[in-house]
RNA sequence: GCCUCCAUAGCUCAGUUGGUUAGAGCAUCUGACUGUUAAUCAGAGGGUCCUAGGUUCAAGUCCUGGUGGGGGCGCCA
């Protein structure tokens, strides 16, 4: 017989039928005459109550059913007596796929934590919250795409291995197939990589930003989504080696239009959320006010579904770096020095306190910081008329900081060259990036999304580690 | 990379000023119960108190090193 997913299952009336359901079972309640069966399938979040009578024949299987017990059950779809659900299945055959001992078994039906369930990676997507974390997470990756494709964006699969070493986006994992106990040198005495794979030093990439804005002067609006490498030292919530990053780039947008682009993005993908993941984000929602009951009042967070509400509600504030600056410089905690980084002057870097203070306390919404000092920002920025800030865009969100960083890109072919020449980034390696500039060059804009980070925002989570199946993070590949 | 906190039963945690036999809930096992919702009730088993040293009459508790993990900061998405 046909198996039938646990999300069609609950929403059919036609009771009656005999039906097959396949799954995992979350919990078995027993009496003397009858036993109950949560089985979960990763469709939904929620389960099916299989309803099993206890005789001679079933009562072997029975005591061999534990939690994480893989089962095939054919059974009547039927009203519920029971008041949890309106539907479940009278069982008339149940067959063990695979069972599950209960004395090795390591999830129960409890509250584990967060930190447990990261060292037992293999088995957390069959507990509720990574089950909704991944229903959640693919719901965005297709949001994303739709959007995209909505605007007639064109998606661009973007190198992953990259002979660039100047994207400057951070540290890079090299990728070799030399042999690391002997490695081929050359006269001078260093790594001959003419003998490596690609016969020069090769890495992963840090952005396929530079890619996309090729691809960009060409077909006007592109967008990647790919992994994202970062070789940093980072231990912090917010932080992985290997992450996924949203990368549109288009022809012809100024910072303006990049920005109103950025909000609507990130708009109608929370939308989305709220429109097609109402079950799990309401799991979501309980589960971090379970979390933070311990908290003071006002530590806590706004409920899950009534801030990405308010999100939507209000348009985002844009001001500058310099406004910003006038704001934390006037600002109550940096006159008491609550700051650990106390603003002095203009050109100071933002810290993390700096950007929550103005998102959190100040503004009390998403925040788009824009027209940096160009010392801070990257070398392919467009520079403004002032001579000293580039059109560089930050968006900002609450808890989570940084969750967009972007620019309006340098398109002049002299202010480029002289640039790359200024901070010393070998020309030879960025000949066809210039080249862009020289032959038809329009201005152009684009930002990054750290994916990860919209889902740690989307689903209340607060550890980066825990929004996606297998983080890489320094010291840590166990999965 | 820097700073900080933590490690007690399979899991979550309590364990007073260093004091005699280390506890609870959940899980497991046994029994009871005719429909339960992380079922309930009764009972049982389950411990290298992370590890190696040290202080002390006495260490789960204090000190030092190691290991593992959490959080904060920096880098950034």
């Amino acid at each position: 017989m046909r198996r039938t997913e646990i999300k069609i299952l609950l929403q059919r009336t036609d009771f009656g039928q005999l039906i097959n359901v396949k799954g995992w079972v979350r919990t078995k309640r027993a009496s003397k005459n009858v036993a109950f069966i949560a089985l979960n399938d990763g469709s939904t979040l929620k389960n099916v109550q299989v309803v099993v009578e206890i005789n001679d024949q079933n009562k072997d299987i029975l005591e061999r059913i534990h939690s994480g017990a893989s089962l095939s059950v054919d059974g009547i779809l039927t009203e519920s007596l029971g008041k949890g659900q309106k539907v479940e299945i009278n069982a008339k055959n149940i067959e063990i796929l695979g069972e599950a001992n209960p004395e090795e078994y390591p999830l129960q039906p409890k509250k584990h934590s967060l930190e447990f369930l990261r060292e037992k990676a293999h088995l957390r997507f069959r507990t509720n919250t990574f089950s909704a974390i991944a229903r959640v997470r693919h719901a965005m990756i297709f949001a994303i795409h739709q959007f995209f494709n909505e605007r007639n964006f064109y998606n661009i699969h973007t190198p992953i291995i990259t002979g660039s070493d100047a994207e400057g986006a951070g540290e890079m994992f090299q990728v070799t197939t030399l042999n690391l106990e002997n490695i081929p040198k050359n006269d001078e005495g260093k790594v001959d990589y003419k003998k490596d794979f690609f016969g020069k030093p090769a890495n992963l990439t840090v952005s396929g930003q530079l890619e996309g804005e090729l691809a960009a002067l060409a077909l006007s609006k592109i967008y990647t989504f790919g992994p994202t490498f970062r070789a940093e030292n980072s231990n912090t919530t917010r932080h992985l080696a290997e992450f996924w990053m949203i990368e549109p780039e288009m022809a012809f947008y100024d910072l303006d239009d990049n920005a109103d682009l950025a909000e609507e993005m990130l708009k109608y993908v929370i939308k989305y959320a709220l429109d097609n993941c109402m079950d799990d984000l309401e799991f979501l929602s309980k589960r971090q006010q379970e979390e933070e009951k311990n908290k003071k009042a006002d530590e806590r967070s706004m409920e899950l579904i009534e801030k990405l509400n308010f999100i939507l509600a209000e348009p985002f504030i844009r001001i500058t770096y310099t406004e910003a600056i006038k704001i934390l410089k006037n600002s109550k905690p940096n006159k008491k020095k609550r700051f650990q980084y106390i603003i002095e002057e203009w050109g100071a870097d933002l810290q993390s306190e700096h950007e929550r203070y103005l998102v959190e306390k100040h503004f009390k919404r998403p925040v788009i910081l824009t027209d940096y000092p160009s010392s801070i920002k990257a070398f392919y920025m467009k520079q403004n008329e002032d001579g000293k800030t580039v059109r560089a865009m930050d968006v900002l969100f609450p808890q989570i900081g940084e969750i967009i960083g972007g620019s309006q890109r340098e398109e002049n072919f002299e202010k480029l060259q002289a640039k790359i020449k200024a901070l010393n980034i070998p020309e030879s390696s960025m000949w066809w990036y210039l080249e862009t500039r020289k032959f038809g060059t329009v201005p152009h804009s684009g930002f990054g999304l750290g994916f990860e980070r919209l889902i740690l925002f989307l689903t209340g989570m607060t550890n980066i580690r825990d929004v996606i199946p297998f983080p890489r993070t320094p010291q840590n590949l166990e999965f």
